[in-house]
Formats: C-alpha cells, structure tokens, sequence
DNA sequence: GCTGGCACTCGGTCCGCGCGAGTGCCAGGC
DNA sequence: GCCTGGCACTCGCGCGGACCGAGTGCCAGC
C-alpha cells in the first residue's frame, strides 16, 4: 500500500533527522525538511503507528520521536543503496595505508583512518594465527637449554616464545632442528598444524625427538593463549563528544570493555569476509554495550576471514556511510595483506 | 621558624585533603581533620600567606582553597619518605607480572597493571631500538629479489621489513648473508651499528656487498622511522569518572594527545631510569595536558633506560602512591627484561 | 484518508531567595 | 609578638515556582 511506503519513508526521515541532529524529532519539522508530500497532522498519525509497533519511541510525553534498536534495524535492513566512497575518501585511504612499512604498521594506521573517516571509535583485530600460515620458523639459542622460538606467518605476524629444551643442545642440532621444522611447516596452516605434529616427532630422528616434542608443543601452546588474537583500538576520543547525550552515565563501562578486548573480540569471531554485520544496541549482549552499535566486516581474500575490522558507536551513528568506510578499510586491508 | 615549618604542615594538609576529597577545603575542616595544634583562625593567616605566595588558590570568593600547580609542585618536591607499597600490592604485581610470555604481554600486563594499581591512565613504552642489542637477524627469501628481513633484540622486540634486493638471489647467497650479517651485527647495539655498516660492505665479498648495502640500509631506516619508539596505553576508562571536575571542558583533548603518541613520546624521552620524573600542570608544553600530571620513570637495569613508562592523570592525583607504583612496576619489568 | 484547528501535557529555563560554608579583620589574651 | 575567638560580610549552591514553547492526540470537515 502507498500508506506502508510512506510510513517507511516517516521512519527513514526521523532516523536521518535524528541521527544528524541528535534532537528528537517533531511532526513539524520532519514535514518541513523533508519532502513527504502531506501536512503534520498526517505525520503525527503515521508516527503514532510506528510508535506502537516499536520503531520508535518518545523520551517524554511533550517531546518528538526517537528511533528505538528496532527502528534502526528495519532500517539498516532497508538501507538500498550503500552509498559509495568519495573519490576524495579514496584518495585518503590510498594515501593513509600506502607506505606502511609492517603488519603493525599497517593495522595502526588502517585503526586510525577507520577512526577519522567514521568519527566513532574504531577497532581492527591481527591476523587470527590459527588462519594463517607458516612462512619461516626460526630458532635462536639462548643458552644450551634454552631456544628463542620466532614464527612468522604469512600475514605478517610475528610471534616469539622462549622454548626450555630437555636436553643440552649445540648449534648443530638447532641448525638440523631448523631445517626439520621449516620443511614440515613451511607453508601449512597453523591450524593444522596440530595434525601434523605427531608424525612429525614419530619420524624425527631420535636425537631430535624431545627438541621437536619441545617446540612443537609451545608453537600449539601459542595458538590457544589469549594472546592468538589481538586487537588495536583507536580513536576512543570520539566517544569524548556529543556522547553524554548517547550514553547513559559516563561512558566508562564502555572504554572499560574495548580495554577488555574480549568483548570485542567475540563480536568479531561471528564476522565473514565482504558481508557487513551490524550489531545494534540490545543486541549485543555484552551489558556494556547495549548503548552503542557495532559495525564490523571481515578483511582477508580467501572466503575465510583473516580477522575482523569495525567501529563502535552510539546506536545513533551514521550507519550507510560507516558501513561504507568499513567496507572499503577492509578491502584495502586484504589487498594490502596479499601483497606482502 | 616554627611558622614556616606551620605552613608547610598546613600546605600539606590542603594537598591530602583535596587530593582525598576533591573539594575545597577550609580552614575549619583543616583545624579539625589535622592535628596542626592551632585555632582555624591561625591556619587561615598561614592560607592567606600560602595564597599570596602562590601556593593555593580560591576557585571563589567564599570556597575553601585549593593547590595550585606550584603549591603541587613544593609538594611534591618536600614528599619526604615515598610511601613503600604494602606486601599485598608487591604481591599483587609479581603476580601479574610473571607468567607474561613475551615482550607484547610483559608491557601488555604492566599497563593493566599500573592502570589498575594506580586508578590513572598508564603508559609504557617498548625498549627504544637503539638502546637495545641485536640478538638475531634473520632472512627470509620471499622472492628470489625480496627478502623478510627480521630483527630479533635482546629486550625481545621483533621488527621485520621487507627488502628490496638489487639482484636475484639463490638460497645458498642468502644463508651466506645471513651469517655474514649476524657475525656483524649479534651483539651489538644498534645505535652504534652505523658505524659498523660501512666496513661491513667492504669487507664482504663482491657478490654480496649489494646485498649487505641493501639489508644495513633497511636496518638502519628502522631505526629512525616513527615506529621506532612504541606506546602501549591502557587504563583510558580511568579519566571517564570524577573527571568531569578534574579536566575542564570535555577530556577529548587529552585523549587525542594520548593516542597522538608523539606528546607523550617526548616527554618519555627525557626520563632517566631509577629517577622517577614528575611532570605537574602547567609544566607540561603541550596544551592538552596542562590540566594534567604525568608520572614517569625509566625502566632497565643499564645506566641508560631501555624505555619509559609512567602514569597520566588530574594535577589533582596521589603522588606519594603513583610515584610508588610507577617506580615499582618500572623495577619489575626491568627485571623481566633483563631475565630473557 | 488527509488536513487544519485546538486543548493539553510536560520538560527546560529562568528567576529570586535563603542557607551555609568560608573568609578577613579586629580586639583581647598568653 | 603571635595566637585566638568573635563577628560581619560575601557569594556560590540548591530549591521551588512560574513561564514558555514544542509537540502531541483528537476531532470535525473536506
């Protein structure tokens, strides 16, 4: 019916309204600045359903209409057209992430211009390890007893643990160590890697068996320590603004659960590649932000995500062009990745 | 006289006070709270002579007094015994501390740590490249003209660069330039490799020297690019709670400044290690933190610090207590580091 | 089914007032 | 000479009432 479509563009409006102005939205206004073709009493009917049936909400009884979780997502599920990038915001980006010299390097900045670009705070996780695959493993010896393992994934993680080996080891060993390790793991997944490891240390030579059995088992170990996925946060001066309106209180509990990072980090593990997820408000289940939206994609070429990449906002965030801000991150993210 | 001895006292009084109870304090509060062994009406001379002097200030007419950047600042200067932590906060710290896995986690939880112990925002730097050893250089061959070059220092930062490499290169080479470099380099600081790198590629063989040339050249860009000094942050919720008195206007600034790294970068740079550096108000150039105090110390067991780390916070914060924790945590890590 | 009109609601703001904490000063006492 | 108690004064804060205006719901008319 033409009264249902013209409800959905009421609610669009107020959204829109709202979300630009952060006043809750009248009648009259709406009628003013948008062009809905009927006068504000009509308006004032429409939103008086759309109130019943959820979409939206008044914060007391002589003010305008407030779009509640609800009303934000019947419209981000209606959002036709993501609006694409400027050239200008293309350049940024090019410009912003070209350069980067590192893994980190690129992950800092990508945290930064995702930051700038939405205005919100934003978040970027490493490469999960147990995704990516082995480009090197190298051993340093310490003392005779102790070995420096470093691994080095192809997407440009490094990660190093100290090794205690049983036996007292000279560099020959290590160098023969080396060579096994390498030839068994170069280029295999880490998250098979467990897989391998049994037959691996079956065929070893004897003198090697307990080395191998060693490192083998800190290389498992590194995958499972909480310290396998990692986060980089930027930008949490942006919730510094408008955000005692947003927020309710202080917007403390919410900087105390990005620092948790694992909040943070469950949200991403639902993530796939090239498919935005938005989580809004009460949906996300974390007590702290049931406040704020999350906007979040997955980066990586394969049809697997290497890790996740969003912002985090207040429910009332813009969300067509951060979801085109974290979309566009994202894949220059995973070309950058590609590369290297 | 015992009258300035009287002042000092009754300064000191004021500082406690206000730092505890974030208001005002008055010269009856004072007179009943501390036992200065005088009438309000004595104290109230000595707070105007204090006044006058610049020591403390009144925010109004008829409000209690409050310290002033200087009156902090005599403050601090006169903290005669610094308070030593209780067992249970050295226990607390050893067992945060310890079971930390690598360097990212060592700094990781010595941030949460500090954070927590002190209740400000808390930052630590990572050993700062040039002051650190070379403990092993690794080469990986990602094409027979691109080679990973990483960078393994003996306080446990791993940096790794990709390196263009003039001429095509086979295996056998790179395992010859992989000892070539580490016979060079292990060992050596690297503030001082430069000096090394010109002998170095006319020592070697003419088939190598490009590549030594191209390796020392990504090497010693490492060493001045931005990244070379590392910030970790954390305890950011920390500002979001009486803050709303303790920073005028909004904290947005401060947060910027912080995450900008470069200001806090550089107010690192100065402190020396064992010396715990306190930063009060106005003394700091940047503008962002002239409502601020920073806390810091340098951590290493050497002569010259590794790194910094230290805690950010209102003028209005415990010094006695975050001078105590800074300096503890600051022992600890170096500790860690020197263990590895 | 849309529109203009109208009475009503209610939060925000402004104003005026009284309270009380805190001060400065002064005269008197150890 | 320095400390003390007393006293008059100042001024910010909090409270309550009144006003204002945005916005609503409803109704009669087109």
């Amino acid at each position: 019916m033409a009264h249902d479509d013209r409800r959905l563009r009421v609610l669009r409006a107020i959204v829109q309204d709202y979300v630009s102005t952060n006043d809750p939205v009248g009648s009259k206004a709406l009628a003013a600045r948008y062009d809905l073709g009927v006068s504000p009493a009509t308006i004032r009917n429409d939103m008086a359903v759309l109130e019943e049936e959820g979409y939206i909400t008044q914060p007391h009884t002589s003010a305008g209409r407030v779009p509640t979780d609800k009303g934000y997502r019947f419209f981000v599920d209606r959002l036709s057209a993501i609006k694409p990038l400027s050239a200008a915001e293309r350049k940024a980006i090019e410009k912003f992430l070209d350069g980067a010299v590192d893994l980190h390097d690129v992950l800092g900045r990508s945290v930064r211009l995702l930051a700038q670009l939405t205005r919100q705070v934003a978040v970027v996780q490493y490469p999960t390890l147990s995704r990516s695959a082995v480009r090197h493993l190298e051993l340093v010896p310490l003392s005779t007893s102790r070995l420096l393992m470093v691994l080095i994934t192809d997407t440009g993680r490094v990660e190093q643990r100290v090794v205690e080996v049983p036996v007292d080891t000279e560099a020959d060993t290590v160098a023969e160590l080396r060579t096994l390790l390498n030839t068994a793991f170069t280029g295999a997944k880490l998250g098979e890697a467990s897989d391998k490891v049994g037959d691996l240390v079956d065929s070893a030579a004897p003198h090697l068996r307990p080395l191998v059995a060693a490192v083998s088992a800190t290389l498992l170990e590194t995958l499972v320590e909480p310290s396998e996925d990692r986060l980089v946060i930027g930008g949490t001066a942006n919730l510094a603004q408008g955000s005692a309106l947003d927020f309710p209180g202080t917007f403390r509990p919410l900087l105390e659960a990005l620092e948790e990072q694992v909040v943070v980090l469950r949200l991403m593990a639902e993530v796939g590649p090239s498919t935005v997820t938005v989580s809004i408000g009460e949906e996300n289940e974390h007590e702290a932000l049931t406040a704020a939206s999350f906007v979040s994609v997955g980066y990586g070429s394969g049809d697997q995500a290497l890790g996740g990449l969003g912002v985090v906002g207040p429910t009332r965030m813009d969300y067509a062009g951060n979801i085109a801000a974290v979309r566009a991150v994202a894949r220059y993210v995973g070309h950058l990745l590609a590369e290297s």
